[in-house]
DNA sequence: AACTACCGCAACCGCAAGCGC
DNA sequence: TGCGCTTGCGGTTGCGGTAGT
């Protein structure tokens, strides 16, 4: 249909001959969105006559609709059992998989995936993996890859974000440091993992730079992510768990004293934002890649979002990254902290592997 | 408050396969 | 076997809501 051409709540004639147009000459039907009293008729229709003959619809009922159109109406949104709403994340693991095993078979899928339709599915796809596509991260879990010659399926992954049990497991193996694109507001560095020679990239962003290296002005930070594209399978397993703060504690298992969670996930800002509070002189002291590395990622990936905005000093103020503006001030110091952070910078992939390698060598300074 | 950009989803289309005559 | 009709599938469009400026 070309730019302009859908009608919405119209009605245009469809010759008796095209496609599910039925017979009779020349129709006037309805087009565009249907209304309740249409879902009536045809739900009425359907459940004395059954899904079948769909054009006798249109013959044997009030409705103004093509077959076309009842059985795609039926089928999507009126017959029983379906599935409203977004796709959990075993749903959208499944989907992932079955799309590297089969291509774009929306129905095909759909019969894995009870209540759901091939049409959701079908959106579910050109939206979130266009989406992750544009954030340079990879469509495929790494354990996933395609096994089909599939021209639809989307590229050659670029950047495979790392479930966060992987980088983990592989920290400090291997690191390599690249600079993606600007995504969104913010700046993005990626650390990659090699383990048993399987590139694994984990995108995320790094914006504590020197502030990290300059220690002693940070107690506590506080951690506000913004909206982010992330596929579910670069989310840890607590994204349908009522307990994230496990999974924060679990990653943080050779703690004696993990640090606390605060998500806010039913707060002002429940769909934007999620907020993490750790205590940064004990993570530094622990393992300042797997704060970066696994549980703020982590974070991000659970709640949809990417980069943090803001922390807390050592005087208790709240403190914006550079020109990154968070949805809710959290305090009244802001304007000072933002003069006071005016040099803030990101870290740089080199500044980050000295981190690191300051972190390997045991001689991270201790915060008081 | 107004405007713009983006996103998700419903619904359209063309095409092809299936089926009966 | 060929034809016409029906059904199903996958690609695409554009409306409406929402977030961002």
């Amino acid at each position: 249909m070309k730019a302009g051409e859908k009608a919405t709540g119209t009605t245009t004639g469809i010759p008796s001959t095209s496609t599910g147009g039925g017979g009779g000459g020349q129709k006037t039907l309805k087009k565009g969105p249907w209304t309740a009293a249409e879902d009536v008729i045809l739900t009425e229709y359907v459940n004395k006559h059954g899904e079948r003959n769909w054009n006798s619809v249109q013959k044997n009922s009030s409705l103004q609709r093509c077959g076309k159109s009842c059985r795609l109406r039926w089928t999507n949104h009126l017959r029983p059992n379906l599935k409203k709403g977004s796709f959990s994340h075993k749903e959208q693991m499944l989907i992932l998989q079955l799309q590297a095993q089969h291509g774009n078979k929306w129905a095909r899928m759909a019969t894995q995936l009870p209540g759901r339709t091939d049409n959701a599915i079908k959106n579910f796809w050109n939206t979130r993996v266009k989406r992750w596509q544009r954030a340079n991260l990879c469509v495929y879990p790494p354990e996933i890859q395609p096994t089909i010659n599939n021209s639809q399926g989307p590229s050659a992954p670029k950047i495979a974000a790392s479930p966060p049990e992987t980088a983990a497991l592989t920290k400090g193996k291997q690191h390599h440091l690249s600079a993606a694109a600007p995504s969104h507001h913010s700046q993005v560095i990626s650390a990659s993992y090699s383990p048993a020679g399987a590139a694994i990239t984990t995108p995320y962003q790094r914006p504590f730079g020197t502030l990290l290296q300059d220690t002693t002005r940070v107690k506590n930070l506080s951690v506000q992510f913004g909206p982010s594209p992330v596929p579910p399978w670069a989310a840890p397993p607590f994204v349908d768990s009522p307990s994230p703060s496990q999974y924060v504690q679990s990653s943080f298992g050779i703690s004696s004293q993990p640090p606390p969670f605060h998500g806010n996930p039913l707060g002002t800002h429940a769909r934007d934002e999620m907020d993490v509070e750790t205590t940064l002189a004990s993570t530094m002291n622990q393992d300042i890649s797997m704060l970066f590395d696994v549980v703020l990622p982590a974070q991000a990936a659970s709640s949809s979002r990417s980069f943090p905005t803001w922390w807390t000093n050592s005087n208790n103020s709240s403190e914006y990254f550079n020109g990154l503006q968070p949805s809710e001030p959290p305090d009244d110091d802001i304007e000072l902290e933002m003069q006071q952070l005016g040099s803030t910078a990101f870290m740089s992939p080199a500044e980050y592997d000295s981190v690191l390698c300051s972190h390997s060598c045991g001689d991270l300074p201790n915060l008081g």
